[in-house]
DNA sequence: CTCAGTTACTATGTATGCTAATTATTAGTA
DNA sequence: TACTAATAATTAGCATACATAGTAACTGAG
């Protein structure tokens, strides 16, 4: 039979698919076009000034090239500035621009709301297990991902 | 500030990333060429056979332009029948080619093994409960998804 | 029977998410 | 210094995953 719905990756995906959907519905009725990986891409770069695109992707666990085309769409809507870096011509420095950090602070209670919703079909007790079992597979599956986060020590 | 590592959202996306990279690799090493999305589409074909491709996509709850292609590449490579039905010329009937059924039985091992990977930081009595709070989660938002499972009252 | 509405599928376009290969640049070594 | 290895981005290609719009075919009300 092998019923694929208590197969923990089809019960991932979809939740996935779910939480970006919401993410979606939230930010679109709050007035704003933005996709997950984009608010992570900025709020990484807000707490990360300057650093550049291999160190972004490693920060939120994502490959070079999709984060080199998420960063291409940020900048040429206004949010990132992105500079080829003096000490090492290779490398281009992100920064965010004003545009950037007024997004990330307007959009803030459509991101709490999407958080919010993704998890009220359980009450509180079960929220906090939740995140703290999902927290334990993700830092022990991290090994596996192709793209593993690399925070360089912290979180 | 909004560390984004706390996020449900961001947790969930990782636990697929490493949940997608688990498939790949147990897949793989086993000798195959198969995506979580044609194996899930393969297998509901096995339990379903005879179905049309809207309804393929109810089943897994996916979109019918995924399905559409999903099943595309699947008969070209042999695994699936994809016919014109008789009594509405608009729909096509899916079935399982021998090369198919024989596909699902001899990647068995590999798909037990990913989903045991997935979970196997967590002991049995988390790895219980991780199952039922997705459930619970998937349950409750499944009519927040754009691509909402449709089993026609079953499952 | 006619036609308006619905439905199944396909076509087009955008954005992830990944692999493999290429280019430009830097770092390290003989 | 010349050469090799490593690294940051980019390019090309494949497969989801979705929105929107279009085509062909079916359904039901009148």
């Amino acid at each position: 039979m092998t019923q694929i719905y208590d197969l923990p990756g089809h019960l991932i995906r979809r939740l996935n698919q779910i939480s970006v959907a919401v993410f979606a519905a939230q930010t679109k009725a709050a007035g704003f076009d933005l996709t997950p990986v984009q608010y992570g891409a900025l709020a990484s770069l807000r707490d990360h000034p300057g650093i550049d695109q291999t160190t972004l992707a490693g920060l939120i666990a994502h490959d070079q090239v999709t984060i080199g085309g998420v960063v291409s769409r940020l900048e040429s809507r206004g949010y990132v500035q992105r500079r080829v870096r003096d000490d090492d011509r290779r490398a281009r420095s992100l920064t965010l621009t004003e545009r950037g950090e007024s997004l990330l602070q307007t959009i803030q209670p459509a991101i709490r709301a999407t958080q919010e919703q993704i998890t009220n079909g359980l009450d509180e007790a079960e929220r906090a297990e939740f995140i703290r079992l999902m927290r334990k597979l993700t830092d022990t599956g991290n090994q596996y991902s192709r793209a593993p986060l690399d925070t360089g020590g912290d979180a």
